[in-house]
DNA sequence: TATGGAAATGATAATCATTTTCATTTGTGA
DNA sequence: TCACAAATGAAAATGATTATCATTTCCATA
């Protein structure tokens, strides 16, 4: 946890939807900071290996962040203005764990979003 | 659905689970087909467009694409050997319409697989 | 069958996010 | 202060995907 951290700590606590490395490191630019791009990714490289931000994936594949709450949860997402909810998984847990037994699968993990218009757009 | 949107299909059915674009495109070469990678990449699209193949992403945010069933269904992904099982939602729905709804959520669409071993891994 | 335009194709170049390299700077304990 | 490790960022490399554009293949109609 050094400075750079802190910093993206910092944006992503203002913006608080998801934003892309590019996003992040432009706010920062825009508000004095001469941090390098280098120095954004290897920041939320080391947040997400932490569990500190999570990540995830744009319909084109960029990578983008957020800060997270604690725990496992899941999120639903407006695809208007990125506004976000971080919701609990509630029956999926037990539909993912039933799943993967039923088929022999081990050490699994899921995923899982919902996408939609927030009531502001 | 031209020509190549057949290839396509065929290589898919062959191989079963999910693939990316340049792995397809080097499999077609490999059976002696001339065929481009920019070919590859619009039967692939045209495809997704169709509802014929799925498109979901690697860790490292690469397209892979499989051929699918029809209708609304969830995938089982085993990490090593890329063994894919479709499977239904289930509880799934239900949490996704009921979460949306709490938050004032339309137009709602959602993504959730399950990743792991499988048994033969 | 000939033909003119539309659709398909593929080589090539352009994009663009992300990663690597590597030289320089900064922090820190002895 | 000194030595050494960690952090930083400019610049180049990588690699998937997309855009261009000239050429080829289809196909309907005369
Ligand atoms: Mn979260
Ligand atoms: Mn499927
Ligand atoms: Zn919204
Ligand atoms: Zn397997």
């Amino acid at each position: 946890m050094n400075k750079s951290d802190l910093k993206l700590i910092s944006v992503l606590e203002r913006t608080g939807g998801f934003a892309s490395a590019q996003e992040l490191h432009q706010i920062l630019r825009r508000e004095g900071d001469g941090i390098g791009l280098t120095t954004v990714y290897r920041a939320l490289q080391s947040l997400v290996d932490d569990k500190i931000v999570d990540l995830l994936r744009r319909d084109d594949g960029e990578a983008i962040y957020r800060l997270c709450g604690d725990g496992h949860h899941h999120h639903l997402v407006c695809k208007g203005c990125g506004q976000t909810v971080e919701i609990e998984g509630g029956a999926i847990e037990n539909w993912a764990k039933t799943m993967a037994e039923e088929f022999g699968f081990r050490e699994v993990a899921h995923t899982a979003e919902i996408f939609g218009l927030c009531s502001k757009c």
